[in-house]
DNA sequence: ATGGTTGTCATACAA
């Protein structure tokens, strides 16, 4: 069974259902994880996705900022959503597959917003910096404690952090823009090898190849000046790992009308 | 060195 899951920073999931509708039509992952839809649970589109063959749908929305879900064709066993650094910010959620899955039973999706940590890379004078390295230390003692990935399971999501030389435009002239910077790639890396994840882009597409899911609004001509970062991210278990068949980012939804700042990132395991 | 854009919600804040 080939099995795909895909990750979106959507950017309002009300506002752009059409373009999901337009993805889901096309690339038709088994399970698709958003970022940042920002509306409360009770505003979810939710009989949109059902409509499109998405009737399994899980949420952990808040008003106005951050929120996640995952929705998917396959039944879910469990649902857990977790708060992270003491705050009550919607960041998280994770499904289990259920038996009726087949092939993809029991596998655990994480799906991560973390902050993207203000405009100054200084924890004494921004808050929502020091608020990200915390994020990223909490994330690294789940993983040591936890080993939330010791059998089948896949984290995505936008990190917020672009980690290796080949993950944005210029390293040089970005070691000190957030998203960049060494505490922050260092962190993001720390928190992969604690969990024992494989990075699947990078596994499948070795640097020094560049990548990018994300180009700023601020760009005008975002296609020419091609200033991207890799902020979106697809983690296996070692044991998925050997399943990987291929992945996919779709730069194209980034030219789409009215788009996101991401754009979908796609993985095909073969269960 | 600076300002550039977007969404939500209310005219500020987060990204």
């Amino acid at each position: 069974m080939s099995f795909s899951v895909s990750t979106w920073n959507i950017n309002s999931v009300r506002l752009r259902i059409d373009l999901v509708a337009r993805f889901l039509a096309g690339r038709a992952p088994d399970v698709l994880c958003l970022q940042e839809t920002k509306c409360i649970d009770d505003q979810f589109p939710s009989a949109a996705f059902r409509k499109m063959g998405y009737p399994h749908i899980a949420i952990s929305g808040q008003k106005g900022y951050h929120g996640v879900a995952i929705v998917s064709r396959l039944p879910f066993a469990g649902v857990e959503i977790r708060r992270w650094c003491a705050k009550q910010d919607a960041r998280h959620i994770a499904v289990r597959l259920a038996d009726a899955a087949g092939a993809a039973r029991d596998v655990t999706i994480h799906n991560f917003y973390i902050p993207a940590g203000g405009d100054v890379p200084d924890p004494a004078v921004n808050e929502k910096f020091a608020h990200k390295l915390r994020f990223l230390d909490e994330l690294t003692e789940w993983g040591r404690t936890e080993k939330p990935a010791a059998s089948r399971a896949i984290l995505v999501g936008d990190l917020n952090v672009a980690p290796y030389v080949n993950d944005v435009w210029s390293h040089k002239q970005l070691l000190d823009v957030v998203s960049h910077t060494p505490v922050e790639t260092e962190g993001l890396e720390a928190v992969r090898m604690a969990g024992d994840w494989v990075d699947a882009i990078r596994t499948l597409t070795p640097e020094p190849e560049r990548i990018y899911t994300w180009w700023s609004y601020r760009s005008p001509d975002w296609a020419a000046a091609n200033k991207g970062r890799r902020l979106d991210h697809v983690w296996l278990s070692q044991d998925l790992a050997g399943h990987l068949e291929g992945a996919q980012i779709l730069r194209e939804a980034r030219g789409w009308e009215r788009p996101s700042d991401h754009v979908p990132v796609t993985v095909t395991l073969s269960l």
